[in-house]
DNA sequence: GCAAAAGTGTTCGGAATACACCCATGA
DNA sequence: TCATGGGTGTATTCCGAACACTTTTGC
């Protein structure tokens, strides 16, 4: 009984955060169809997986080759979508991914978008092909969540920061204000974030010049495990 | 560009915890390969993707047909197992799903499981075949996790207990005794359980005979979704 | 009455929030 | 020296863990 042929693809809600805006906003990254179906709404990249790579290689193909993306400081699985007629054609089961990227590494030269290709602030998409809105939406959750109980800000904060900075992507993030106090003492008990000992430049308008820190892990560790019913110590 | 035929299977991790037996344990359900490959191992219940379902629809459907098991309280996604060589024979991609059975279902007269099948504690599992040691042991971390900020536990009790049996099952899930009198403080603050007003037998040994409760609720709620960095009232 | 199990109440400590106050800089 | 932003300290509140004590049953 030789199984009937299902195709299978990888998308990835690749998010951001542009520091240098203000108020820094999150962003995913898209591009716009310009055939059919769905011609002129917008899309998550991705493409078929290969016959003998893993999902994750070739999500990390896929942005390379799509949208010339190729530093992804963090990269997770979401789920798959199965719905027989989620997207027209062929019946496709699309796995998906969540994706995060550093501001610094998007103003490299070398880190030139596509013409069709462009960051969209979350609060503001414009319309969405298939079934990648709530893609976009499942992401955004999963974030969301983890920020709370996890490092994963190493992967959207630049390699060094103000705790304002940072306050700042956590609230991009979450979509509400953070208070970059109480977050230094939160991350800094925890082990996540340690000062640098540098001070940066002060700003436009005056003030104290702020010191600089960094996370002390470039991948992901679960800080928070138990929200309750906590193990015996 | 027809993309290369990839086979897609499902496979579930279903728990239960037997509440009859002490001290309860949790359990896992598995059925032995009487064929190569891996002939003699155990192994996960699961089966081909069918052209008109969807992953959810399947995993059900697998688990009725293989272990004749209907009645399962709740069943998500884990995550795609995607190694190209993580089976012999043609590539195949697995969707892994947790599921979770209450005893109540498990004593049926109807209930019965095939000659192959059979429910084995995780602290004493078998030979598993291929990476299927590996679904259960992400199976049970996404469990213990979601015992901590969610009401899953619904699917795992009895529709009605006492609390120190409700305390047996979080403790078999977990791996470690849970007080039963804070666990209630908890749920109830949350309103994830409530009690029926009725009381159950008294024990084997004596003393006082419990007050019952319930689950308010039937399927999955997240309780306590911040762990920290909450959004301001 | 005694053992056993369930339920109630209290204390303790940890952790997150909010906010007041102090410090360092540029103009 | 003043405005601006960063940093430090503290009071409050909440919540979970631990544990002692009381209640209700069977024998």
């Amino acid at each position: 009984m030789t199984p009937p042929s299902i195709a299978h693809e990888v998308l990835g809600a690749v998010f951001a955060v542009d520091t240098d805006n203000t108020p820094p906003r999150l962003s995913v990254l898209l591009w716009e169809r310009a055939q059919d179906p769905a011609r002129g709404t917008w899309s998550l990249p991705g493409g078929v997986l290969s016959p003998d790579e893993d999902l994750k290689s070739s999500m990390r193909r896929h942005l390379a080759e799509k949208v010339d993306l190729r530093e992804v400081a963090h990269l997770e699985q979401l789920a798959v979508f199965s719905d027989p007629h989620r997207i027209p054609g062929p019946r496709t089961l699309a796995s998906t991914y969540l994706g995060l990227v550093r501001p610094d590494s998007l103003n490299h030269p070398d880190a030139q978008l596509p013409a069709d290709t462009r960051w969209h602030r979350l609060d503001d998409l414009p319309p969405m092909s298939f079934d990648h809105a709530a893609i976009v939406a499942l992401a955004r959750t999963r974030l969301a969540a983890k920020l709370s109980y996890t490092n994963i800000a190493f992967a959207l904060a630049p390699t060094e920061f103000s705790m304002s900075t940072l306050s700042d992507v956590y609230g991009a993030a979450l979509g509400y204000p953070v208070d970059s106090t109480n977050l230094l003492r939160i991350l800094s008990r925890r082990g996540v974030v340690a000062a640098t000992g540098t001070v940066g430049r002060t700003g436009r308008s005056g003030g104290r010049p702020p010191a600089l820190y960094r996370f002390a892990e470039n991948g992901l560790r679960v800080t928070d495990e138990f929200a309750t019913l906590r193990p015996p110590p």
